[in-house]
DNA sequence: TATGAATGAGTATTCATTCAT
DNA sequence: AATGAATGAATACTCATTCAT
């Protein structure tokens, strides 16, 4: 037994008034200071609300409930990732330099989307949608890996790796690195990491998985000596 | 959610009977279950009850409350982490074979202890307790890392890396990569990934990383060219 | 942006234990007495269960929501209904009497079932499961009457009257005005309506619109002179 | 839900300017248009408003609140239906012939009312305040109905009727009727009823009750031969 | 030990009503 | 008069946890 479904909009679409554009933004921001202190699952409606200084009912006024909330942030953080992407011309004048670059990029524009990361890794594998758009994030991320990785083997480097996977594994090395040394909780005894110390050390991984040094001869075939 | 457990001194002394231990097992067996099909947080204690084909009042039998079974998983999670360990010996005598039976061991152990993982992931930065145990699990590989690649910086490999960052992000790959190779949902649009094919991609990535191949020269300093 | 929808029962399929069903019946009977109180809108589940001697929660091991809770209720009405029915041969025999005491049974039939019958009124043409039931029941009552009709066109009698319509307005006539002067809040200034002035009155207009009355001659055709 | 409403003095003397009233009455335009579509409960006033094309703030400088709105709708339904009674003279001298017609112009103002009618049968058993209004509404049809039967009476018809309850009962038998029939949602599987067989209908009904057919002898005493 | 019915605190969500502009 | 953003009280619903049997 159902309740009747009303054919008409639950929201009543909200028009792009200055006011209400500013109130969006501002639940928005909220919701990112409370998931960064509570954690995603533990933000409630109603502290969102009031970090952002209003009352609970105007929360229902621009997101349908707590998911579409973070869809909308989920969109700005790929936005973001998007416009990142270094020239194509860059890569080939020096690699190297471009590939600092974007990881550099990389590390800045996960701490300034901490929030939507630690949505990501706290429903991202239970909820279908949220999984899609990470998807989505890391596809265009892993895309550019394998596409770099192929390159080198061209250049008869990175041997004997699979593109595809090895991207993912980078990949997820960035993404769940940024993420762990931005919130200063999981390692770290010593403090928060300088920008410098962490894109080094992010770019002396990455630089030696894709043999970036030219001075040095490629490594021989499949590194698997023996199983 | 799962919040901090002051240890209080409850459930009388449950006498480890065979049918009780037996009880115990199946509970946690099926939460695991549940868990790796629905999420952590979307696991209800009664749908673990039910999995294990008990009544839910028996789970308080057995465990204080929720963030209290999911202790239970870590602990035996972390138990077979330490078990894993190679003897030092065998480091010493064939690096690369050693290094790569690690990773291994590491695949198959993320494999078996998926719901674990999850669990990690959903809780972990929320939860101070249950952040704590990761700590002290990722410690555990961190410190291995590091201890590898300070010996390969004796042999005048490894230039210009942080250890202990380096060993971080390192563990970070693996763990984030292990499980989200295993879980299937994220990457992997082609079914799942054969076990060799892993370990031997992880196996690329870790033994470039650490310069393992002895007939290459080590790379030069730090390989960041310019900032 | 949806949350991951679980597979599994939300209600734990409730085993029919004996103090089960007596809860059940409580709060359906609990139901029966709020609504006839407050009606059906005003009905608020902490009423109801509070009504029955229970805590809030308890409602939702037995019935998924309001809905929910009145389709069982519309269940034993419907099936009361149908028990109900006088033999066709009782009808051959004596049409009158038997008129007359399906008549009869009808006034207390709707008095048993009073809430939900105002349930049926405050919400049955706005959700459409209720109005299914509804049309349900309503079929039932109708086929009886247009069946009665068109046997007494059989005999000369009822000219004119298309008896489907006819049927569904003596239906309407019965249901809205049992339900109504068992209200004692719409007409009645001067106290309840005793049983027999009540059934008596119900017979003296159906039995005129059937025509039962075999010493008086047919009425004559189509009854409307001019229009 | 409405509820009695205290007349309490608020807005500020809307003078009733020619925009002022046209807003009004577009409000309760949308209002009927909404309740007939939605049902009355489900009608919010946001919605009311925006079938309006008006604001949602523009209502309350035109009603007080919800039962407000209301009231003002039944008033204009109460108003036409004391314009429709036909004059006492047409009822003598052609009985049938004004019967007839009184029952058209039922049908045709219970079409024209509609909305009214749906939000009396959701709300008027449980709100004090439109039970009032409800019942002076009917008051003046089982007034008229019961006269009749009465001047029937006087020649000798209509015997054993209790003059009030038959009124009242046929009264109810209308009212649910033509809601019903033009509804269209509870019985009719065949689409709508024509205007010319539903008057048809209940003409045949109330004729055969008040016995106008002169060409036929009365129905002897109190029908109800057993009890 | 086991059962499963009962509890109730915790949250999400709706919508009539207010109010600054 | 009109606008539409904001308010918050009222309710529904969930699920970890308790407890009588």
């Amino acid at each position: 037994m159902t309740t009747v479904t009303p054919p008409r909009p639950r929201r009543p679409a909200v028009t792009p008034g200055r006011k209400a554009e500013a109130t969006r933004q501002a639940l928005l921001e909220a919701a990112r200071v409370v998931i960064a202190r509570d954690g995603f699952a533990n933000a409630r409606i109603a502290d969102i609300a009031r970090q952002a200084g209003k009352s609970v009912g105007v929360f229902y006024t621009y997101f349908d409930d707590k998911p579409a909330l973070f869809a909308a942030l989920l969109e700005t953080f790929h936005a973001d990732l998007v416009a990142l992407t270094p020239s194509p011309p860059a890569y080939e004048e020096d690699t190297a330099a471009a590939v600092r670059s974007a990881l550099a990029g990389f590390w800045s524009t996960y701490r300034r989307f901490h929030p939507e990361m630690l949505g990501l890794l706290e429903t991202g594998l239970a909820d279908p949608a949220v999984l899609e758009v990470w998807r989505k994030i890391r596809r265009r991320g892993i895309r550019r890996f394998a596409f770099r990785i192929r390159k080198q083997q061209e250049k008869g480097r990175c041997r004997g790796l699979d593109a595809e996977l090895a991207a993912s594994a980078l990949h997820g090395m960035l993404e769940f690195t940024c993420f762990n040394w931005h919130s200063g909780r999981l390692d770290q005894p010593e403090g928060p990491i300088a920008d410098e110390l962490a894109v080094d050390t992010l770019y002396g991984l990455v630089a030696r998985v894709l043999e970036l040094d030219d001075t040095t001869p490629p490594l021989p075939g499949p590194p698997a000596p023996l199983r």
